[in-house]
DNA sequence: GTCCAGGGGTATC
DNA sequence: GATACCCATGGA
């Protein structure tokens, strides 16, 4: 097994807060399916040991690369945020494949948790080849894609995946944030939520601030003081919180869940 | 603005 | 174990 030595980083805050579903507990670790990738990583205090996967590659995925100081140092202005920082310490953005990123959050729409990661290991299952998530176009049997339990997000699933190309997602990387939210909502089932959670989970523009349910509830209770719409809270998110805005919502969203 | 589209989770009895 | 309501929503 190899290891690396981390500094503000915790492995579970990070898995738990509702960024990605396909892993599991295993022994005293966990295992995480991602991609073309199956690996597993355990934590000892600031210890990563981990084997499956390159360092290089954990590093980028586990967010261990980003200016962590910079981030907290920013978004502690705000009190709340700050106590957050404390609370879930070392809890952190990772940077996901955009394909099975998005994938994930089209199965999100009304729905939860436990049930997304059951369509994903169920797509995976039906779709891939021994445990790889299925590749870009080879989503393309809409009985097969109910039978995951997709529901009425099998046709999005259907039709995006006939879509999305490889190019397509490479684009965004050098896109703005509001251009490629633009080119993302024009995939169906795909609104400004969903878009916000790629841009943020697998392109890292920390500018996207997702809203649902969850985060509408914490944004009035601590914030707003009363009964405000989506696209309001959405947009003095990102006001308030500026270029971090998206690490801001990560944390508010974890600590709602959870508390 | 309202309504509806799986189906598992969760609370309450 | 039945039942009712909820949910990382988008689209008509």
């Amino acid at each position: 097994m190899k290891s690396i030595q981390t500094k503000d980083f915790s492995l579970k805050h990070t898995l738990e807060s509702g960024q990605l579903f396909r892993y599991s507990q295993e022994n005293n670790g966990w295992r995480i399916n991602h991609g073309k990738n199956s690996f597993y990583v355990e934590q000892n205090y600031d210890k990563l040991v981990f084997k499956g996967i390159k360092k290089e590659e954990l590093e980028e995925f586990l967010g261990l690369k980003q200016d962590f100081k910079k981030i907290k140092k920013e978004l502690s202005r705000d009190n709340c945020i700050a106590g957050l920082f404390e609370q879930l310490k070392g809890l952190r953005i990772m940077k996901q494949e955009p394909w099975e990123c998005l994938i994930g959050f089209i199965c999100s729409s009304a729905s939860n948790i436990p049930k997304i990661k059951m369509n994903l290991n169920l797509i995976t299952q039906n779709f891939g080849r021994n445990g790889r998530f299925p590749l870009i176009g080879e989503l393309n049997d809409i009985e097969l894609l109910k039978d995951c339990k997709a529901g009425f997000r099998a046709e999005y699933l259907f039709k995006t995946n006939k879509i999305a190309t490889e190019e397509f997602f490479k684009k965004l990387n050098d896109m703005s944030y509001e251009d490629a939210k633009k080119e993302l909502i024009k995939l169906p089932g795909v609104g400004e939520k969903i878009a916000d959670c790629v841009l943020l989970f697998a392109y890292n523009k920390f500018e996207a601030f997702p809203v649902d349910v969850w985060m509408k509830r914490v944004m009035e209770e601590l914030y707003l003081k009363k009964e405000t719409s989506v696209k309001k809270i959405s947009e003095f998110g990102r006001h308030k919180f500026g270029r971090y805005a998206g690490y801001a919502q990560q944390y508010l969203y974890h600590w709602r869940r959870k508390v």
